[in-house]
RNA sequence: GGUUCUGUAGCUCAGAGGUAGAGCGUCCGUCUCAUAAGCGGGUAGUCGUGGGUUCGAGCCCCACCAGAACUACCA
């Protein structure tokens, strides 16, 4: 993320607008998540965010999966995204905008874009020639093809000869400026080792790539030939600027540009990186707009360390996934336990170890044994002991002071494996300091005060934990938050959006004294492998 | 072929040149406040292989082996 974000008191994030060719499949879901936690963490220290999330919707793809289920493209396109929606509902997505390349609005500024870039002359009518694969609907590289022309994926097919016009955009006069950025920006592409896919594809020589198609009717016209049809990836790239607008302004680029540009952060998988490392960055220069603050390419999941296909017939159904496990354990799982830039894996019975043992025995169980002892011994009231009465090399006090700063500092840097283990470091020691002090023994003693100042400490880490865990587990933390005698609702923005409510909330020692607390009910139930 | 990344306990991964770490799993012990949860202890590693630099190398250099990504218009 860009530094210069943080005087700024606005966040924008993106994810992929989804390829509308099929129902969202388990990536998808994975890199909204992710957004939806970032999302989260800034408005809960008081930033105003934008998620965008959305679907792309042009293409001859689109075009001949909708007739093949004798659907109207845009019949087809409604059926999906609506399916994208409503798996976002299941996974508790709180998006701002749901961006399609198809709605009017999106025209009006696609427009308005290409006749910026065209004025700057980096739009010309090009001749396209090459060899063509009809069946891969594809240009080929002389030296990618087998011998007498034939298609390395077709190889009963000779490939075609091919000369057709075409509109390019002048991608190789941005050479130079990219590789400025990439150098003076080094945190623009992430991680590391797509950063230097990057550097390297860039350092070989950016060719002019065309922008419109011809014999395709599923897209937008080029507004200065209508013969033609805008290419794809041009027109979704910029539905992350139409998804600026406010739902009721004029679609015009200025509108959208004015409040939320530019776009802080771009979460992709690593298959889309140059579209979003290479060819965006240069339109925005050719447009001259200012530049995102960065693109972050993550990995691929598998599945029992096998590569997910359809043919193979062993991918995860997302829908399916969250009917079963709720949406708390699976963006706890995905996002504690998936290295965030590398690929992972997703392997159930390690997914339901990893979530019973932190959420539920660790977290969830370290709640529940609490409030009843507090019912027993204290009435069921939060202790009556401040946090200056416990002294600062406290164990659990130690941790806490410096915890909030620590966690903040890993979900910037999108550590989201990080944040989770400094968190559990707290709860263990919290498990730890109740058997060694062992409150029911103290209590028999008569040792009140000792009790009190146990339970206080442990509820108020509990506290702590939830609030900093509630990106990643909103429903859980929203739990425990009224078991401990708050009305918070993590998944209400109204209630956290503001950042005196995070320095207080991160402190330790903001579990007030005498608060009545709830009723004791397990946060989160253990989960049986089906 | 070229470029880049990865290879550390059964699994997932941390590891700033100076006596190998965490979580999960597994085994043993143990408290009783609790969601058959907690806590303690044990278990397990030729740190991919072979060289080199260094008083000393998972950590630096070279080679090799294995896996992966990128190498232009498929979203």
């Amino acid at each position: 993320m860009n530094d210069s974000d943080t005087n700024k008191n606005t966040f924008a994030v993106t994810t992929p607008l989804y390829y509308v060719n099929d129902l969202p499949h388990i990536g998808s879901a994975y890199t909204t998540m992710v957004a939806d936690v970032v999302a989260r963490f800034e408005r809960m220290r008081g930033k105003s965010v934008l998620l965008i999330t959305g679907t792309d919707e042009h293409g001859q793809k689109i075009q001949r999966t909708a007739e093949a289920a004798g659907r109207s493209p845009q019949e087809h396109c409604d059926r999906i995204a609506a399916g994208f929606e409503a798996l976002w509902q299941k996974l508790n997505i709180q998006y701002d905008r749901f961006s399609r390349t198809t709605s009017p609005r999106h025209e009006a500024i696609v427009k308005q874009f290409f006749q910026k870039v065209w004025d700057s002359g980096d739009i010309y009518l090009g001749q396209q020639k090459g060899w063509y694969c009809v069946s891969c609907e594809e240009f080929k590289e002389e030296r990618d093809l087998l011998e007498q022309h034939r298609c390395p994926l077709h190889p009963n097919r000779e490939v075609e000869w091919r000369d057709e016009q075409n509109y390019f955009f002048r991608l190789s006069k941005y050479q130079s400026q990219l590789e400025t950025l990439y150098q003076n920006q080094p945190n623009f592409i992430q991680p590391e080792t797509r950063r230097n896919e990057v550097l390297n594809f860039v350092s070989l020589g950016l060719q002019d790539f065309s922008i419109s198609r011809v014999n395709l009717d599923w897209g937008f016209p080029i507004p200065v030939d209508p013969s033609h049809t805008i290419y794809v990836w041009f027109d979704a790239l910029l539905a992350y600027i139409t998804a600026l607008l406010d739902p009721d302004s004029e679609p015009t680029l200025e509108n959208a540009l004015s409040k939320w540009w530019p776009i802080n952060l771009h979460l992709i998988g690593k298959d889309i990186l140059r579209f979003h490392a290479v060819y965006w960055p240069a339109m925005l220069m050719s447009a001259g707009l200012p530049l995102p603050g960065g693109v972050f390419g993550h990995g691929f999941l598998t599945k029992n360390g096998q590569k997910m296909s359809k043919t193979l017939g062993n991918t995860i159904d997302p829908i399916e996934l969250s009917d079963r496990y709720g949406a708390d354990a699976i963006r706890y799982y995905f996002l504690k336990e998936i290295e965030f830039g590398q690929d992972g894996d997703f392997n159930e019975t390690r997914f339901v170890n990893i979530v019973n043992a932190d959420l539920a025995n660790d977290l969830g169980n370290l709640l529940n044994r609490t409030l009843g002892m507090v019912k027993r011994y204290c009435k069921g009231h939060v202790p009556n002991c401040s946090a200056e009465d416990i002294p600062t090399d406290h164990p659990l006090k130690a941790i806490g002071l410096t915890l909030g700063s620590r966690v903040a500092q890993a979900y910037e840097s999108l550590a989201f494996g990080e944040a989770a283990i400094a968190i559990f470091t707290l709860i263990r020691a919290s498990n730890k300091l109740i058997d060694e002090q062992a409150p029911w023994a103290l209590y028999k003693q008569g040792q009140q005060q000792a009790v009190e100042q146990v339970l206080y400490s442990v509820l108020e880490s509990v506290r702590l934990s939830a609030y900093l865990l509630s990106p990643i587990i909103p429903n859980i933390s929203s739990e425990i938050y009224q078991q401990l005698g708050f009305s918070t609702n993590f998944n209400d923005q109204t209630q956290i959006n503001d950042s005196a409510s995070f320095t207080m909330n991160t402190a330790w020692g903001a579990l007030p004294a005498d608060q009545t607390l709830g009723e004791p009910k397990p946060v989160f139930v253990r989960l049986e492998l089906s």
